[in-house]
DNA sequence: TTAAATTTTTAGACTAACCTAAATTTATTT
DNA sequence: AAATAAATTTAGGTTAGTCTAAAAATTTAA
């Protein structure tokens, strides 16, 4: 069975917006993700429940069936690995590479995908601290949390971001904060929950609490 | 002006099957070698010269405009760059690498091809021995002849193919011959024109003049 | 140089993926 | 619980790229 460019999209999306609870999936979020029309989505939905890849009940939403989550699950290692490339090998920034990797996920051959892994040296996370799922699909999560939920005054590894939109990335590095980089928390201001960090030599950075929710850290030494 | 990944084979088609001399190339051999129906070639012909990336006469054949040209050679120049990195870095063998350069090739970023010369090093020549152009389309020529042209006894640099077919190329790697490889010319049958050489160490290897005729060779110290 | 063969184009259809507008179902208010 | 609003689906069209079958142009051969 082949899978056109476009469907391996929806199957992306629908996987993207996939909740942990079994909620099915919205035509309108996906028309919304996918910058299309609802009527459009529907109708794909209907070829996606005849290929078996998602489970699909008119009105109700839509979910993944184990072989579509395999399949969207290999588009993302695909994505990831390909950010990792452009990023290490490439030299590009990590605000540049996604656009690329968005063609590139959807390049056939399960060879290129194992030799390139070798090739970059197996890695667990992407560029954007995301998890690179293993060939068989299963993610090494790490747990991290919402830099607003670290309540303590303490060092601070930080590992990926939630918002992926460049203009946040973008910020980031103004701010001189990448993947990996060690802070301190020096300050939270309980008036409006707001964040004072210091990242390696730099002066004192002031962070929203609405900025911090989208920065995931891991506590160091954990 | 965007161009599809369709009317992106079908410039590479008609560019690779142009000749030096002037004559259009037929609708029937794009339909050849594009796999589909001559009136599918058609429709597609008018296409590109609306477009003003043929000329295109009915009935007599179609020629690239120079801008048709630049597409042409930057897609070549993305796939034999590609093809550099899936040898080089990835260690394929060279008749595993043109199927998925076939795909990569249509990636579409400038500064990815830029970066991805700039990290293979500025190659000039692709694993086949083929010429790669640079940023502005010029191909760096390198005089080769066929093998079956050299009629002299001497030590010969194997640099390309002409027949570019999966079997040929395996055929090669089995009698031990790869790219760059140096050879010396044992013996020219009179009788067929058949062709004894000896590569390295290895014992001598009996080519007929067709085989011959699809080697591209340098003499030595030229 | 006319007839036959070949090549190429036209005409009309098909599929995938999209659209608009209208109809239907579900959710939200009052 | 009925009325209104919102979400979703259906119906009918469009475009890109393909197809088959028939018509037209070109080439080859007698």
């Amino acid at each position: 069975m082949t899978i056109s460019l476009t469907e391996e999209n929806y199957i992306k999306a629908i996987f993207n917006k996939s909740n942990s609870n079994n909620i099915g999936v919205s035509t309108n979020s996906l028309s919304n993700h996918l910058e299309n029309k609802a009527s459009s989505v529907t109708d794909m939905l209907k070829k996606l429940a005849d290929k078996k890849l998602i489970h699909y009940k008119k009105y109700k939403g839509v979910l993944l069936t184990p072989k579509g989550e395999k399949i969207a699950i290999n588009i993302i290692r695909k994505h990831r690995l390909w950010e990792v490339f452009l990023m290490e090998k490439l030299n590009f920034s990590w605000d540049q590479v996604h656009d690329i990797a968005e063609q590139l996920e959807h390049i056939k051959s399960d060879e290129l995908i194992k030799r390139l892994d070798d090739f970059l040296g197996k890695p667990t996370l992407d560029p954007h601290g995301d998890p690179i799922p293993n060939e068989k699909g299963k993610f090494n999560e790490i747990k991290s949390m919402p830099l607003n939920e670290c309540k303590i005054l303490k060092e601070i590894i930080f590992i990926g971001v939630k918002n992926h939109t460049i203009s946040f990335l973008k910020y980031l590095t103004s701010i001189g904060l990448g993947i990996g980089d060690r802070f301190k928390i020096e300050a939270i201001n309980n008036f409006d929950n707001s964040y004072q960090i210091k990242v390696k030599k730099n002066n004192l950075v002031f962070l929203s609490n609405d900025l911090a929710s989208n920065i995931l850290v891991k506590i160091r030494n954990e």
